[in-house]
DNA sequence: GTCTATATTCAGATAGAC
DNA sequence: GTCTATCTGAATATAGAC
């Protein structure tokens, strides 16, 4: 590795790092290049801009994401039941944004706060990532596996919001593992809270 | 209602609307100046600070979401079962937070944006608000409405989380309403997406 | 490649006239 | 109460030496 790739590669990193903890306000090309030891000047020969260097760690976050959820799919036995497609999806995404590197926290800590052409640079991106999910939940409806009275994209929405905001309360140094959360989402959507009987009305929109 | 309370409560709507919408920092003094045709120097005759007018913000929709919860539980019939309660409070939760005002909308669309003042600032009102949740939760689990195997904190978290992130995607212009959304969101927390038999493995953390 | 120095812009905030 | 004018600080970014 060259040396210019080395210093690229601790640039990237130390954003990534900032943006999942502080976020993008917070993360200025002088503290980035404080925390690699540069001046922030230097950080313009790696990089044209600020949001050059943002979006590249954001594209790498979302590849890792899409990786360890496809990994995780990839290993099920062929004859699945869709929940348990469902239950892998779920604790791989968990375990990628909680428990993972900075580059996945750094995606979903940034959403909702980043520049408009950040925000459009990235929405095929998410499009694609949300696909997944449709796709694991249509297998189950159509199945048998999983009711079907509810908005699919709603459903979906609601299983991803709740790993997502998952960010801004989980702890690693707790007692309560990243899979943990996954579980514990999965368990909730799929098997549900309640104990025994219960109607389930038509909700159709 | 004197002139400068007139102009006081217009510069917090401005500022709430802002909020709901571009968030935290795209929120300036200056440009919610513009929206009620001042300059931003005859903010501070109103208001000490930015943060003093956020701050003042934030608390208004803390407030009103409280408010909406407690007053839905309020209707309930006394013997209601545990799991309409929570019903009843994803519901209002909902309602408050997409389909509401701009209060309580900003509250959760600067979530994780704030300087680290107005992040403390407001600690206290988050925990009030999920001792509300908190006891719709033990309610269920102490009455064997709901199950008692999975972590309490981490499922009430997962269900305001649920409906948090909700914001980032929810369009008012759409079918789906706001209400269609907590109905969802407890269709599946409550009674599950799974269809027929399944087991429930012991989740203890 | 990285440095020092600096240009530019824009935010929050203050002073003082009206 | 609201204005105009201005200060201060911080952030992105550029110029040019080494």
């Amino acid at each position: 590795m060259k040396k210019s790739d080395r210093t690229r590669q601790d640039i990237l990193d130390a954003t990534a790092s900032s943006l999942a903890t502080a976020g993008y306000t917070a993360t200025t090309v002088k503290s980035i290049a404080e925390t690699i030891g540069m001046q922030d000047a230097s950080i313009y020969y790696h990089f044209s801009s600020k949001d050059e260097l943002v979006g590249e760690v954001l594209d790498i976050g979302t590849a890792r994401a899409v990786t360890a959820v496809d990994q995780a799919l990839a290993e099920l036995q062929d004859d699945h039941d869709p929940r348990e497609a469902l239950r892998v999806a779920i604790i791989a995404h968990a375990e990628a944004v909680l428990g993972g590197g900075d580059y996945p926290r750094a995606n979903v800590r940034t959403f909702g706060q980043l520049p408009p052409d950040l925000t459009h640079r990235h929405r095929q991106g998410h499009r694609n990532y949300g696909q997944i999910w449709t796709r694991l939940i249509d297998d189950g409806v159509e199945s048998g596996a999983l009711r079907g009275d509810l908005n699919r994209s709603v459903a979906r929405l609601i299983i991803i919001g709740a790993l997502c905001w998952a960010i801004e309360w989980f702890d690693a140094g707790e007692e309560v593992s990243a899979a943990d959360v996954g579980e514990h989402v999965f368990q909730m959507v799929v098997n549900g809270l309640s104990i025994g009987e219960h109607e389930s009305p038509a909700v159709s929109v």
